[in-house]
DNA sequence: CTGAAAGCGCTTACAG
DNA sequence: CTGAAAGCGCTTACAG
């Protein structure tokens, strides 16, 4: 039965507020008797209970890190990101997986303040805006990834996703190819948006053509990647090159050219879009562009912890750096 | 501000002990007021308190899950099984990494036993004894993974490591080989030695010798393995297997054997354990010993719960499969 | 079938 | 510098 302040306070001869105060050390206290209650709660191993404290200070030093799948490459380091510095805080987290499901967002967002979270971080796949304005607030500060939501006590942490896009296909540019599709991804939500429109805006900047049958969408994985680049390089094998909405598609798109016996990147170029570990061991290598996902889950907690500190202030977006890293495949 | 107890109480006319007992469905209530609760707690959107809650019953409804580094290949799915079976059970889980450091192992289980969470899950690397024995009990249940200790409050889910290397091994002399060299993996856990021993067992087992100076340890990482097997395969060229502890060594082994122009697997044949998503990833594919990391995840947090629901009982090993994988390189 | 009281382990004003 | 009281939002015996 582990020791209460209670204990300690009778152990030390003090009131439990005292024995209270040198925990928290707030308030002025007689040194011997500060020596006195820490003798005592060593002696007792106590530990104060964060579920007691959290009961009346309304903050339990816990937040939410909701995402799709950890089991998605992408994830890990950035969720590495957060806990590191959530735990040099003194905070624990809750992983929770959505799998892009409006439903479990919703459920584990309310799951998560009914554990008394004091804040979460979501990267969400959905359109989060009713949940939020109802659960968001002073109360409950939210940043989100990749989303931006003009809504009190939600902030935001943005990648630069057309950014990223455009340095891919301007380096495809650059190596001379012209005739460049796309593997689009699926969903119309920003993100998926962003690369597509990175990707116009390159090719009508060099005043290349924009053929919409080149652009062809699909679930991001690499079997649809494979099929996808099968079809588009059959039907129109005057294309060079493909830039893919994510690795995953990419290396479906080099599978696809082995299958046809077009060697990458010589007779097709490929370039990817978030350099997951897979990224720079398959052959030949991703060119791709590297999303800085550690950094990303530190600045998600970091702002958040910021919205902690000061609940009453409104931030402006962060943006996450991107960065073009050439490798083998284009 | 959310809606306490007392408020659908007063709304609904009722003492709060009435709308406890509808909320937890516990006694016998006349359906009129059932109804009337019920009602009043749609209105006002009322969400039970976890942490109220938690501080009386103590049970949190939260576990929490240790591991080295959820950005090694091998924990994300791992992750996903405990997470996926929690959830459906109403609990939360937190994820914390220990770096392989047994002081951040301590503050880490320390800092959950702080939060009050239910039980915990871990993954240790080191000798976790008297932690365990401070820690663990009938108030907190802890399941360990890969290691074995006999002590009240913790119970144990092992990787079937030798058989695992057995399997190995095996298909090694099957395909013909008799000069086997091991990359061993660096400490001296019994994770490890299970693999060393498994690797023994089967050379004895067919009067192969067994050559000390072709056992070489070293951090389980790609750059080493590729060292270690390049240091190994110029020395003794007539090896013709290398059986590695982990997949990482093994993608080191293959980069080597491309380094000395000798083919994978024809020239030397190529065997790795785990399984990470890399495995089949790269060229050639690895043959590898799966693991089943969602299954072990959800053995895990299958045996806290039933260690939460029966405190007073103990529980033998789970023993959880693993499978030899046949790829291309071996 | 329903309620009033006590208490989980702390902290927050308020006194002294 | 230190303490007694009230209360955070619930549940647990105990009555009726």
């Amino acid at each position: 039965m582990p020791a209460k302040l209670r204990d300690v306070a009778q152990k030390a001869g003090v009131s439990i507020k005292t024995v209270s105060r040198v925990v928290n050390n707030q308030g002025e206290i007689s040194e011997a008797t500060r020596q006195r209650v820490l003798a005592a709660i060593a002696d007792l191993h106590y530990r104060p209970s964060k579920v007691a404290r959290a009961l009346v200070t309304q903050r339990s030093d816990t937040v939410g890190l909701v995402l799709s799948d950890i089991t998605n490459p992408f994830f890990p380091e950035v969720a590495r990101g957060v806990l590191d510095v959530a735990e040099s805080c003194g905070y624990n987290v809750f992983l929770c997986n959505s799998d892009g499901n409006l439903e479990r967002e919703t459920r584990i967002l309310e799951s998560l303040v009914d554990h008394g979270v004091d804040g979460v971080i979501i990267f969400p796949t959905f359109e989060l805006e009713p949940v939020l304005r109802r659960l968001a607030g002073p109360h409950l500060p939210i940043v989100v990834v990749n989303r931006q939501y003009d809504l009190p006590g939600v902030s935001t942490v943005m990648i630069q996703t057309r950014r990223g896009a455009q340095l891919a296909v301007e380096h495809l540019i650059r190596q001379g190819h012209t005739a460049i599709a796309m593997l689009a991804g699926q969903s119309h939500e920003v993100p998926q948006l962003e690369r597509v429109q990175g990707y116009r805006d390159v090719l009508a900047a060099h005043g290349l053509p924009i053929r919409e049958e080149w652009i062809i969408g699909g679930v991001p994985v690499r079997n649809r990647g494979r099929e996808s680049a099968l079809a588009l390089l059959s039907r129109y094998p005057e294309i060079t090159a493909i830039f893919a909405y994510n690795d995953l598609l990419a290396l479906g798109a080099i599978e696809a050219c082995q299958a046809l016996g077009r060697r990458v990147p010589e007779d097709c170029a490929i370039i990817g879009f978030d350099d997951i570990p897979l990224a720079g061991a398959v052959c030949p290598p991703l060119t791709t562009v590297h999303v800085h996902k550690y950094e990303l889950g530190r600045l998600a907690v970091e702002r958040l912890l910021q919205m902690l500190a000061q609940p009453d202030q409104t931030f402006v977006p962060i943006w996450a750096d991107v960065e073009l890293i050439v490798r083998a495949s284009a």
